[in-house]
DNA sequence: CTTGAACCTGTATTTACTACAGGGTCTAGT
DNA sequence: ACTAGACCCTGTAGTAAATACAGGTTCAAG
């Protein structure tokens, strides 16, 4: 039983100290027990839930998604077809926004093209951005 | 001499009407002349920079960075160089984000590949999410 | 027994808006 | 002239997802 304070918690899982109290304060990590002094005491199960929760994150769920996906795993109730369809639906966002920056990517390649880069006070960047409509 | 009022601007512009008090209070756009009764009195200048930010805000520049471009066009001592540096920077961020997405989507649709859908509880894409390391 | 690291709490800040509440004003129709 | 409703005004609060700080305990080492 290896038991551990907030500040190991927070090495161990390259979480930032605060994040976690952020997260129990959003009910999303449960409240730890505490000694006997008010320090929290984290066991191997939040471990591995604040990973999972990392994890979520990086791969761009929101903080609600990913509590979506941690009621499922409670509830213990979840088929594999509900979570391949969070999943997918996450995939297409994820397609979403990769193609309104490879957009954005064209534009401004594009108006930087335009640019000599001189020395002089005009620049086409600057007159597109400005341009009407 | 065509004025407007903060509707008006709004609609013309597509920009949420709160927006613009938003931006006013930011001091990135003017603060326009009132009528007497203190409704604000928009121009033909108004109108053309408040497009310039809702286009850099679309090409996803900051605030601050828009903020930065419209010092550079105010100040009148530009130089071509410097936008042109400006916006290639940003192409490099806008890349990296489509980099870090393209991640995201190989990670997810692999996942997901794992995963048959089927009815029971238990899902390899929970598992890999909770999985140590 | 002291000192400094680590912990506790509550609150403020960040980005870029958006959304209210509680008023004043303008305009079109009667 | 009057009134209804659309518009405008202000200040403030809320959103996501943390992060940072102030001011105060507690723990561990020497």
């Amino acid at each position: 039983m290896k038991e551990m304070k907030r500040g190991e918690l927070a090495v161990r899982t390259g979480c930032n100290i605060e994040t976690i109290r952020f997260y129990e304060k959003e009910g999303i990590l449960p409240n730890p027990p505490r000694t006997a002094a008010g320090h929290r005491l984290y066991g191997a199960e939040h471990l591995k839930r604040l990973s999972f929760i990392l994890r979520c994150r990086e791969l761009g769920f929101t903080l609600e998604q990913t509590r979506s996906l941690l009621a499922l795993v409670d509830g213990n109730d979840y088929t594999c077809a509900e979570v391949r369809e969070a999943a997918l639906a996450h995939v297409d966002e994820v397609r979403r926004k990769i193609e309104d920056l490879k957009v954005i990517d064209q534009v401004l390649s594009d108006m930087a093209a335009k640019c000599d880069g001189g020395d002089v006070p005009d620049c086409p960047i600057i007159d597109t951005l400005f341009a009407e409509e």
